[in-house]
DNA sequence: CTTTATATTTACCGATCGGTACATAAACAT
DNA sequence: ATGTTTATGTACCGATCGGTAAATATAAAG
């Protein structure tokens, strides 16, 4: 038992990337949405067989969860960045532009698996749909936060309330996010999101 | 074979009312989502058996057809008479009011079943998936020709573009049915819906 | 070598999916 | 009373669902 070895080098090596494996899963799950995406969907993309994704990644729930886990850090990856921006004018543009530019970019299924997936499902994915509503408090919440610190770096002016602000901007993303599975242009996402900042530099 | 007879008054009579039954069936795919929604879910809900459904409302696809035709009809009801206000501004107040009150009403389901019922789905429901992108569209469409309407009235600036503001609108609107999803209050809502009007008197 | 541990393959499980065949029931027309 | 027409209840269809048991394959450890 050698410590600090996480691949236990005992027994038969996996044959297959587990990061890999776990795109291409995300891929499937964000077209189809959680209950949409079949196992034989799942394991004809992963290239593996079910036994081999039940030892790897659990069940299809524990598999979903890693994949929006994964779709966090990397397709959403510019949503944490936009949080630092120094101005909160400034989080909002950096935040709606790369929506607008990633919702829509077609290297990769359009629109948000956090709001897609699970939007309405049956008893059996119930779970899951609460883990994406959480999700999308949590990101919201985050985005509060930011908009607190502005107010109190005088950024915001007193009269703005940062929950209501925070709630309208997600609010707006994730509407854009319906759109962007309507099959919308990334220019046509882009022009909303100049309607907001227009009126956010006004207030 | 008596003209005008739409019961056709031979054979046995139903013995479950239509619409009735279609409000039911409704209530459940509101729910659920088109595939999350089974034939035994809906035959509960209505209190038929399976023959009978397919007998009165053809198969699954074209029952939920029936019941968003019935919920734009009804619980979406302020939708076209929105856009019947006299200035654009009041379109827009009485349209994001009214999806505020509606999406939150706790006497049917939270949300809205075009924006949440077929997001992403399976193959054997792409063809309801993309009949849910076309109301949407559609809608949008009716909004934006209402816009333009205003311009020529003088009802909007010069330079505001109508389909620019039909899209923000509505991707606002679609935003507030995600948010209802999540279970936020229609008081949450109606805060947002404040932010856009606010903007929309001073632009 | 043998043992031990893990991965892969195949084949299968019970449950549920959307949809239907068939017999029966209930109304009307003759 | 009989036939026609439509609706209902039961019982079933093949396909697919998520998940797994068991046998085999492949590595390191002894």
């Amino acid at each position: 038992m050698s410590p600090m070895c996480n691949g236990s080098s005992v027994g038969r090596p996996r044959t297959f990337d587990l990061e890999q494996a776990l795109e291409k899963a995300l891929d499937v799950f964000w077209r189809k949405g959680y209950e949409g995406t079949s196992l034989t969907d799942l394991t004809q993309a992963m290239g593996i067989n079910k036994p081999s994704l039940y030892s790897a990644f659990g069940n299809k729930e524990q598999l979903f969860l890693k994949a929006i886990d994964l779709y966090e850090q990397r397709p959403c990856g510019y949503f944490l960045p936009a949080l630092e921006q120094k101005t909160a004018y400034n989080v909002a543009l950096f935040m709606l532009e790369g929506a607008a530019e990633n919702l829509t970019n077609t290297e990769h299924p359009q629109g948000c698996i956090i709001v897609q997936s699970a939007l309405a499902c049956s008893e059996s994915g119930t779970s899951v749909k609460e883990a994406l509503i959480n999700r999308r408090r949590e990101n919201e919440e985050k985005l509060c936060q930011r908009f607190i610190r502005a107010r109190e770096e005088g950024d915001l002016k007193e009269d703005t309330d940062p929950e209501v602000l925070a709630k309208y901007l997600v609010t707006v993303l994730q509407g854009m996010a319906v759109q962007a599975t309507n099959g919308v242009s990334n220019k046509e996402l882009h022009r909303v999101a100049q309607v907001v900042l227009s009126a956010f530099a006004k207030s």
